[in-house]
DNA sequence: TGAAATGGTACTGGATCAGTCCTATATCAG
DNA sequence: CTGATATAGGACTGATCCAGTACCATTTCA
Protein backbone atom coordinates (compact mmCIF):
# COMPACT_ATOMS: atom_id res chain seq x y z
CA UNK A 1 0.00 0.00 0.00
CA UNK A 2 2.76 2.40 -0.17
CA UNK A 3 2.52 3.28 3.81
CA UNK A 4 5.05 4.73 6.16
CA UNK A 5 5.10 2.44 9.72
CA UNK A 6 3.41 3.96 12.66
CA UNK A 7 6.25 4.66 14.07
CA UNK A 8 6.92 7.09 11.30
CA UNK A 9 3.38 8.24 10.68
CA UNK A 10 3.46 8.85 14.57
CA UNK A 11 6.99 10.59 14.81
CA UNK A 12 5.33 13.02 11.98
CA UNK A 13 2.55 13.93 14.41
CA UNK A 14 4.81 14.19 17.36
CA UNK A 15 6.94 16.61 15.52
CA UNK A 16 4.15 18.45 14.29
CA UNK A 17 2.99 18.99 17.59
CA UNK A 18 6.21 20.36 18.73
CA UNK A 19 5.88 22.70 15.42
CA UNK A 20 2.63 23.56 16.88
CA UNK A 21 3.27 24.87 20.57
CA UNK A 22 6.78 26.56 20.06
CA UNK A 23 6.37 29.16 23.95
CA UNK A 24 7.03 25.97 26.02
CA UNK A 25 10.81 25.17 25.69
CA UNK A 26 10.56 21.77 26.49
CA UNK A 27 8.32 19.09 25.83
CA UNK A 28 8.43 15.99 28.07
CA UNK A 29 7.37 12.49 27.05
CA UNK A 30 4.79 12.26 29.12
CA UNK A 31 2.78 15.41 28.10
CA UNK A 32 3.02 14.45 24.51
CA UNK A 33 1.34 11.13 24.85
CA UNK A 34 -0.90 12.77 26.91
CA UNK A 35 -1.73 15.28 24.60
CA UNK A 36 -1.38 13.31 21.26
CA UNK A 37 -3.23 10.08 22.79
CA UNK A 38 -0.61 7.72 22.06
CA UNK A 39 0.56 5.52 24.76
CA UNK A 40 3.47 6.53 26.53
CA UNK A 41 6.67 3.67 25.36
CA UNK A 42 5.59 4.45 21.92
CA UNK A 43 6.06 8.04 22.65
CA UNK A 44 9.01 7.76 24.51
CA UNK A 45 11.02 5.59 22.23
CA UNK A 46 9.99 7.59 18.86
CA UNK A 47 11.43 10.31 20.83
CA UNK A 48 14.67 8.78 21.12
CA UNK A 49 15.04 8.11 17.75
CA UNK A 50 14.28 11.82 16.15
CA UNK A 51 16.37 13.04 19.06
CA UNK A 52 19.32 10.69 17.91
CA UNK A 53 18.61 11.69 13.81
CA UNK A 54 18.98 15.48 15.07
CA UNK A 55 15.33 16.38 15.02
CA UNK A 56 14.98 17.13 18.45
CA UNK A 57 16.95 18.25 21.31
CA UNK A 58 17.43 16.05 24.74
CA UNK A 59 17.37 17.50 27.88
CA UNK A 60 17.86 14.91 30.91
CA UNK A 61 16.93 15.27 34.68
CA UNK A 62 13.55 16.53 36.59
CA UNK A 63 12.95 19.44 34.27
CA UNK A 64 14.04 17.70 31.24
CA UNK A 65 12.41 16.88 28.11
CA UNK A 66 12.36 17.51 24.02
CA UNK A 67 12.63 20.64 21.99
CA UNK A 68 13.04 21.02 18.43
CA UNK A 69 16.39 21.77 16.96
CA UNK A 70 15.70 23.49 13.74
CA UNK A 71 12.95 25.63 12.60
CA UNK A 72 9.84 23.89 11.14
CA UNK A 73 10.42 25.50 7.85
CA UNK A 74 13.93 23.81 7.59
CA UNK A 75 12.64 20.13 8.24
CA UNK A 76 11.41 18.52 5.25
CA UNK A 77 9.45 15.51 5.91
CA UNK A 78 11.31 13.73 3.65
CA UNK A 79 13.89 14.27 5.63
CA UNK A 80 12.00 12.48 8.29
CA UNK A 81 10.86 9.71 6.46
CA UNK A 82 14.19 9.36 5.62
CA UNK A 83 15.50 9.17 8.94
CA UNK A 84 13.02 6.79 10.65
CA UNK A 85 12.66 3.96 7.83
CA UNK A 86 15.57 4.60 5.74
CA UNK A 87 16.16 6.12 2.22
CA UNK A 88 12.76 6.32 -0.09
CA UNK A 89 13.39 3.86 -2.58
CA UNK A 90 10.35 2.23 -4.60
CA UNK A 91 12.51 -0.88 -5.23
CA UNK A 92 15.20 -2.48 -3.57
CA UNK A 93 17.47 -2.12 -6.33
CA UNK A 94 17.12 1.63 -6.19
CA UNK A 95 18.22 1.51 -2.60
CA UNK A 96 20.81 -1.33 -3.43
CA UNK A 97 22.32 -1.24 -6.79
CA UNK A 98 23.82 -4.67 -7.46
CA UNK A 99 21.73 -6.56 -4.39
CA UNK A 100 19.05 -7.69 -6.86
CA UNK A 101 19.74 -10.87 -9.06
CA UNK A 102 17.87 -9.46 -12.23
CA UNK A 103 19.72 -6.09 -12.01
CA UNK A 104 21.69 -7.76 -15.41
CA UNK A 105 18.61 -8.36 -17.45
CA UNK A 106 16.44 -6.06 -15.82
CA UNK A 107 15.98 -2.46 -17.57
CA UNK A 108 13.98 -1.05 -15.52
CA UNK A 109 16.33 -0.03 -12.42
CA UNK A 110 17.25 3.96 -14.20
CA UNK A 111 13.54 4.28 -14.89
CA UNK A 112 12.88 3.44 -10.63
CA UNK A 113 15.54 5.58 -10.10
CA UNK A 114 14.20 8.96 -12.13
CA UNK A 115 10.52 8.04 -10.36
CA UNK A 116 11.73 7.66 -7.11
CA UNK A 117 13.10 11.09 -7.63
CA UNK A 118 9.81 12.67 -8.26
CA UNK A 119 8.42 11.00 -5.12
CA UNK A 120 11.41 12.71 -3.24
CA UNK A 121 10.68 16.04 -4.77
CA UNK A 122 7.62 16.20 -4.05
CA UNK A 123 8.20 14.75 0.07
CA UNK A 124 10.59 17.31 -0.07
CA UNK A 125 9.57 20.49 -0.36
CA UNK A 126 6.77 20.01 2.28
CA UNK A 127 8.04 21.19 5.55
CA UNK A 128 7.00 20.37 9.28
CA UNK A 129 5.75 24.32 9.15
CA UNK A 130 3.20 22.98 6.41
CA UNK A 131 1.73 20.59 8.62
CA UNK A 132 0.22 23.04 11.05
CA UNK A 133 -2.05 25.80 11.26
CA UNK A 134 -6.16 24.87 10.56
CA UNK A 135 -6.00 25.71 7.10
CA UNK A 136 -7.16 23.04 4.92
CA UNK A 137 -6.43 22.88 1.47
CA UNK A 138 -3.17 24.73 1.79
CA UNK A 139 -1.35 22.59 -0.50
CA UNK A 140 -1.50 23.36 -4.32
CA UNK A 141 0.40 20.85 -5.95
CA UNK A 142 1.47 22.23 -10.12
CA UNK A 143 -0.72 24.95 -10.01
CA UNK A 144 -3.09 22.13 -10.37
CA UNK A 145 -1.88 21.56 -13.81
CA UNK A 146 -0.44 17.50 -13.61
CA UNK A 147 0.50 17.57 -17.15
CA UNK A 148 3.25 19.46 -15.82
CA UNK A 149 4.49 17.57 -13.51
CA UNK A 150 7.01 15.55 -15.63
CA UNK A 151 8.29 16.12 -18.68
CA UNK A 152 9.39 13.09 -20.74
CA UNK A 153 11.83 14.77 -23.29
CA UNK B 1 11.18 2.31 3.64
CA UNK B 2 8.12 3.10 1.26
CA UNK B 3 8.57 0.45 -0.63
CA UNK B 4 6.05 -1.55 -3.17
CA UNK B 5 5.72 -5.60 -2.31
CA UNK B 6 7.87 -7.67 -4.70
CA UNK B 7 4.59 -8.80 -6.24
CA UNK B 8 3.61 -5.09 -7.40
CA UNK B 9 7.35 -4.67 -8.72
CA UNK B 10 7.39 -8.15 -10.34
CA UNK B 11 4.03 -7.13 -11.89
CA UNK B 12 5.62 -4.10 -13.64
CA UNK B 13 8.31 -5.78 -14.85
CA UNK B 14 6.20 -8.00 -16.73
CA UNK B 15 3.66 -5.43 -17.74
CA UNK B 16 7.23 -3.70 -19.47
CA UNK B 17 7.86 -7.39 -20.58
CA UNK B 18 4.80 -6.70 -22.49
CA UNK B 19 4.69 -3.88 -23.61
CA UNK B 20 8.61 -3.77 -25.44
CA UNK B 21 7.71 -7.05 -27.12
CA UNK B 22 4.36 -6.06 -29.25
CA UNK B 23 5.24 -9.08 -31.84
CA UNK B 24 3.73 -12.17 -30.32
CA UNK B 25 0.19 -12.25 -29.92
CA UNK B 26 0.53 -13.78 -26.78
CA UNK B 27 2.81 -14.65 -23.75
CA UNK B 28 2.36 -18.02 -21.51
CA UNK B 29 3.30 -18.15 -18.04
CA UNK B 30 6.21 -20.37 -19.11
CA UNK B 31 7.95 -18.04 -21.58
CA UNK B 32 7.63 -15.33 -19.39
CA UNK B 33 9.38 -16.34 -16.44
CA UNK B 34 12.36 -17.94 -18.69
CA UNK B 35 12.62 -14.66 -20.07
CA UNK B 36 12.63 -12.36 -16.94
CA UNK B 37 13.88 -14.97 -14.91
CA UNK B 38 11.29 -14.47 -12.21
CA UNK B 39 10.03 -17.85 -11.01
CA UNK B 40 7.61 -19.40 -12.73
CA UNK B 41 4.64 -19.87 -9.87
CA UNK B 42 5.12 -16.01 -9.07
CA UNK B 43 4.48 -15.06 -12.34
CA UNK B 44 1.93 -17.61 -13.10
CA UNK B 45 0.55 -16.08 -9.20
CA UNK B 46 0.82 -11.92 -10.75
CA UNK B 47 -0.32 -12.45 -14.82
CA UNK B 48 -3.76 -14.10 -12.77
CA UNK B 49 -4.05 -10.72 -10.89
CA UNK B 50 -3.28 -8.85 -13.42
CA UNK B 51 -5.71 -10.43 -15.94
CA UNK B 52 -8.04 -10.12 -13.39
CA UNK B 53 -7.46 -5.92 -12.89
CA UNK B 54 -7.45 -5.55 -16.14
CA UNK B 55 -4.38 -4.79 -17.13
CA UNK B 56 -4.16 -8.15 -19.41
CA UNK B 57 -6.32 -10.05 -21.15
CA UNK B 58 -6.13 -13.97 -20.83
CA UNK B 59 -6.60 -16.51 -23.20
CA UNK B 60 -6.80 -20.41 -22.29
CA UNK B 61 -5.83 -23.41 -23.55
CA UNK B 62 -2.92 -25.28 -25.61
CA UNK B 63 -2.12 -22.61 -27.52
CA UNK B 64 -3.65 -20.03 -24.57
CA UNK B 65 -1.24 -17.39 -22.91
CA UNK B 66 -1.68 -13.35 -21.92
CA UNK B 67 -1.76 -10.01 -24.34
CA UNK B 68 -2.12 -6.48 -23.38
CA UNK B 69 -5.43 -5.18 -22.85
CA UNK B 70 -4.42 -1.54 -23.61
CA UNK B 71 -1.63 0.36 -25.36
CA UNK B 72 1.04 0.66 -23.06
CA UNK B 73 0.65 4.66 -23.42
CA UNK B 74 -2.60 4.18 -22.11
CA UNK B 75 -1.09 2.35 -18.66
CA UNK B 76 0.01 4.76 -15.61
CA UNK B 77 2.14 3.03 -13.29
CA UNK B 78 -0.08 4.36 -10.75
CA UNK B 79 -2.99 2.06 -11.45
CA UNK B 80 -0.90 -0.78 -11.65
CA UNK B 81 0.10 -0.25 -8.33
CA UNK B 82 -3.17 0.99 -7.04
CA UNK B 83 -4.28 -2.54 -8.34
CA UNK B 84 -2.13 -4.69 -7.22
CA UNK B 85 -1.62 -3.62 -3.45
CA UNK B 86 -4.65 -1.48 -2.59
CA UNK B 87 -4.76 2.80 -2.65
CA UNK B 88 -1.77 4.67 -2.30
CA UNK B 89 -2.40 5.74 0.59
CA UNK B 90 0.82 7.16 3.17
CA UNK B 91 -1.05 7.07 6.10
CA UNK B 92 -3.77 4.86 7.66
CA UNK B 93 -6.49 7.61 7.94
CA UNK B 94 -5.82 8.65 3.62
CA UNK B 95 -6.91 5.30 2.68
CA UNK B 96 -9.50 5.05 5.59
CA UNK B 97 -10.67 8.07 6.95
CA UNK B 98 -12.69 7.40 10.31
CA UNK B 99 -10.97 4.12 11.65
CA UNK B 100 -7.89 5.93 12.96
CA UNK B 101 -9.24 6.54 16.69
CA UNK B 102 -6.52 9.43 16.89
CA UNK B 103 -8.30 11.50 13.92
CA UNK B 104 -11.24 13.70 16.30
CA UNK B 105 -7.33 15.10 17.64
CA UNK B 106 -5.38 14.69 14.69
CA UNK B 107 -5.22 17.71 12.95
CA UNK B 108 -2.92 16.50 10.09
CA UNK B 109 -4.85 14.46 7.71
CA UNK B 110 -6.19 17.30 5.28
CA UNK B 111 -2.41 17.62 4.96
CA UNK B 112 -1.95 13.84 4.20
CA UNK B 113 -4.42 13.82 1.70
CA UNK B 114 -2.95 16.41 -0.11
CA UNK B 115 0.93 15.14 -0.10
CA UNK B 116 -0.80 11.56 -1.37
CA UNK B 117 -1.95 13.80 -4.32
CA UNK B 118 1.64 15.03 -5.28
CA UNK B 119 2.70 11.32 -4.81
CA UNK B 120 0.13 10.32 -6.66
CA UNK B 121 0.54 12.89 -9.75
CA UNK B 122 3.72 11.69 -9.92
CA UNK B 123 3.17 8.22 -10.61
CA UNK B 124 0.52 8.73 -12.49
CA UNK B 125 2.08 10.62 -15.61
CA UNK B 126 4.59 8.17 -15.85
CA UNK B 127 2.85 5.20 -17.89
CA UNK B 128 4.04 1.63 -19.03
CA UNK B 129 5.34 3.27 -22.76
CA UNK B 130 8.01 5.43 -20.83
CA UNK B 131 9.17 2.32 -18.99
CA UNK B 132 10.39 0.78 -22.29
CA UNK B 133 13.09 1.62 -24.79
CA UNK B 134 16.95 1.65 -23.96
CA UNK B 135 17.21 5.39 -23.41
CA UNK B 136 18.34 6.08 -19.67
CA UNK B 137 17.64 9.49 -18.06
CA UNK B 138 14.41 9.75 -20.03
CA UNK B 139 12.36 11.31 -17.07
CA UNK B 140 13.21 15.02 -16.13
CA UNK B 141 10.90 16.17 -13.37
CA UNK B 142 9.60 19.76 -13.52
CA UNK B 143 12.34 20.79 -15.79
CA UNK B 144 14.75 19.91 -13.07
CA UNK B 145 13.18 23.04 -10.78
CA UNK B 146 12.14 21.61 -7.54
CA UNK B 147 11.08 24.49 -6.37
CA UNK B 148 8.20 24.59 -8.52
CA UNK B 149 7.09 21.16 -7.17
CA UNK B 150 4.34 22.67 -4.72
CA UNK B 151 3.15 25.75 -4.16
CA UNK B 152 2.01 27.21 -0.82
CA UNK B 153 -1.12 29.87 -1.48
C1' DT C 1 -8.50 -37.94 -25.36
C1' DG C 2 -4.33 -36.04 -23.73
C1' DA C 3 -1.26 -32.13 -23.42
C1' DA C 4 -0.77 -27.47 -22.25
C1' DA C 5 -2.45 -23.49 -20.77
C1' DT C 6 -5.13 -20.37 -17.31
C1' DG C 7 -8.36 -19.89 -12.79
C1' DG C 8 -8.80 -20.08 -8.03
C1' DT C 9 -7.58 -20.95 -3.56
C1' DA C 10 -5.24 -22.77 0.45
C1' DC C 11 -1.04 -23.17 2.86
C1' DT C 12 3.54 -22.13 5.12
C1' DG C 13 8.04 -20.37 6.82
C1' DG C 14 10.14 -16.18 7.54
C1' DA C 15 10.45 -11.41 8.12
C1' DT C 16 8.78 -7.26 9.79
C1' DC C 17 6.16 -4.34 12.92
C1' DA C 18 3.81 -2.32 16.98
C1' DG C 19 4.27 -2.18 21.39
C1' DT C 20 6.25 -3.24 26.10
C1' DC C 21 9.68 -3.64 29.68
C1' DC C 22 13.92 -3.17 32.14
C1' DT C 23 18.08 -0.99 33.62
C1' DA C 24 21.42 2.77 33.46
C1' DT C 25 22.31 7.64 33.57
C1' DA C 26 21.52 12.55 34.22
C1' DT C 27 19.38 16.58 36.59
C1' DC C 28 17.16 19.21 40.05
C1' DA C 29 15.00 20.17 44.63
C1' DG C 30 14.95 19.80 49.39
C1' DC D 1 23.11 13.40 49.99
C1' DT D 2 19.07 11.49 48.53
C1' DG D 3 14.87 10.80 46.13
C1' DA D 4 11.96 12.00 42.28
C1' DT D 5 11.68 12.62 37.53
C1' DA D 6 13.39 12.70 33.26
C1' DT D 7 15.99 10.66 29.06
C1' DA D 8 19.27 6.59 26.88
C1' DG D 9 19.60 2.31 25.14
C1' DG D 10 18.62 -1.97 24.81
C1' DA D 11 16.14 -6.66 24.71
C1' DC D 12 11.97 -8.94 24.15
C1' DT D 13 7.33 -10.59 22.34
C1' DG D 14 2.94 -11.43 20.02
C1' DA D 15 0.73 -10.52 15.89
C1' DT D 16 0.52 -9.51 11.27
C1' DC D 17 1.97 -9.57 6.67
C1' DC D 18 4.55 -11.23 2.68
C1' DA D 19 6.97 -14.15 -0.74
C1' DG D 20 6.64 -18.17 -2.54
C1' DT D 21 4.60 -22.91 -3.20
C1' DA D 22 1.20 -26.45 -4.13
C1' DC D 23 -2.95 -28.39 -5.65
C1' DC D 24 -6.86 -29.11 -8.43
C1' DA D 25 -10.42 -27.48 -11.68
C1' DT D 26 -11.41 -25.67 -16.23
C1' DT D 27 -10.54 -24.54 -20.99
C1' DT D 28 -8.63 -25.20 -25.57
C1' DC D 29 -6.58 -27.42 -29.38
C1' DA D 30 -4.43 -31.15 -32.04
Amino acid sequence: MIRMSKETDYGIILLAHFAGDQERLTHSARALAAETYLPLPMVSKILKILAREGFLVSHRGVKGGYSLARRPERVPIAEIITAMEGPVAMTECVEAPGECRHEPVCQLRSKWQKINEVVLLALGSITLSDLIGPLPDQLAPFGGKPENLVRLQ
